[in-house]
DNA sequence: GAGTGGTCTAGACCACCGC
DNA sequence: CGGTGGTCTAGACCACTCT
């Protein structure tokens, strides 16, 4: 009886290896550095690849590493803040805007827009895709939709498509002045065309950040966010950067 | 050359599988039905077990399915909207609390805990565990980190142990008069004892809540909280309740 | 073309739940 | 106990990136 405990709950493999991965990350890796291939990895570890890469994948979400086809596996940096609580980083046309206009579009909302906006079916709505993009990289694919009631002096179309035409949107909905706002945080997988834009493949996890903008006693405006969840930690509140993380801190090299 | 477009990007089996599977939960299928089993769905699609689990597993991940070992796969309810962004809800005691407190020791907090509530890191922090109830069920798993110095009245240990001694920590915490808070949000995966609590699997996808609470000029508290990403959409802001997704709506049987 | 991660297979066994 | 989802294997082929 003098033994250690009977392991009635024995570990899964790939926890274990995580677990170990985990530490290696925090005592033996830097930033960026490149790990061994997976068939080697596993081949190391004695596990069949499928299980290494159950183990790969779980930190991957955890934003410890960055994998990337045709080119291999490295330590990903921390998680960049970015900022969605305040209104100024958000209300679309601020100066200190991150998001990048990509193009824009006329068209039927769907069921659950049209709901979100409370305007009907058939009322057509402007829709802005926008990109943020964040020391270089892209962290956000954005659809924004404006009820044409928020832009009514934009009937005729000077503009003629791409950004240009999106700048024109956002340039009118500005002129409304925003009375609130509010949003909500799920997780969710990357449709394609997002996976391209966020230059993940289509399935990734993100955080879908659905806002509302309030003005003139109606939503104004909807936008529809999706953010790379393995890069990206959203902060929320007056001051930007909350650095925590269940496990201890990590190292450099 | 009149044939149908040469596929140039062949769609991954269980990504098609994905969308089959998606209209079919919004047209055939009603919220607690459960679904055929996996080696079963396999077969009827023609593909390996493991890859029908691989559009399974994106499937939960998006809050569409609810799977659980020895019972099967049902289909599962919208996400429950739960609020972390209103200071009433979450300032720790507050009569609207739908925090659930289970015990309380002290301990010499981590280095990033002590980082974050600068203190130093041989000052023992006070650490309350919550659990948080929506429609009886457990939604989030809470450690609170609370600096001697927030609650100095609490030197002598009265309450014996459990829950009766994390609601005297609270109740101290509570004479403090909150001027602010900040949270961060990002994607984690459920340690052990927090899967247990939230009745899932370790390594469960879950989002990891990080708030500061400022009072006296400085950081009082700090919670990191931990949702099930499967069940959980996050409301920050003044209204709880946006309903919106990429896809068409759901109807119910 | 060489090397990487991504997909897929067919099978096995295990842990858990409810009967 | 039978049926479920969870883990694991050993192998194959594909898509991509870089040189």
């Amino acid at each position: 009886m003098g033994t250690t405990q009977l392991e009635s709950v024995p570990e899964p493999k790939y926890w274990h290896l995580k677990t170990v991965l985990t530490e290696a990350l925090d005592s033996e890796f830097s930033v960026g550095e490149i790990l061994p291939n997976e068939r080697d990895l596993a081949a190391r570890f004695g596990v069949a690849r499928a299980t290494l890469r159950q183990a790969l994948e779980q930190l991957e979400l955890e934003g410890r590493l960055q994998r990337r086809r045709g080119v291999g596996t490295t330590v990903a940096p921390p998680r960049v803040g970015v900022a969605v609580g305040t209104e100024q980083h958000i209300w679309p046309g601020t100066a200190t805007d991150a998001w990048q206009p990509v193009d824009s579009t006329v068209e039927a909302p769907s069921a659950a827009v049209a709901a979100a906006l409370e305007i009907g079916h058939d009322q057509s709505v402007h829709i802005v895709r926008r990109s943020r993009m964040t020391h270089g990289q892209p962290v956000a694919a954005e659809l924004l939709y404006i009820p044409e009631a928020s832009v009514p002096e934009l009937s005729a179309i000077d503009a003629p498509s791409g950004p240009a035409r999106a700048r024109a949107v956002l340039r009118e909905l500005q002129r409304l002045e925003l009375e609130g706002q509010d949003s909500a945080v799920e997780l969710g997988s990357a449709r394609a065309d997002d996976a391209k834009q966020l230059d993940r493949l289509p399935g990734a996890p993100v955080l879908v950040v659905t806002t509302r903008f309030f003005a003139e006693g109606r939503t104004a405006a909807l936008s529809v966010a999706t953010y790379r969840a393995d890069t990206c930690r959203l902060t929320f509140g007056d001051s930007g950067g909350v650095e925590i993380h269940q496990d201890p801190e990590r190292r450099a090299s």
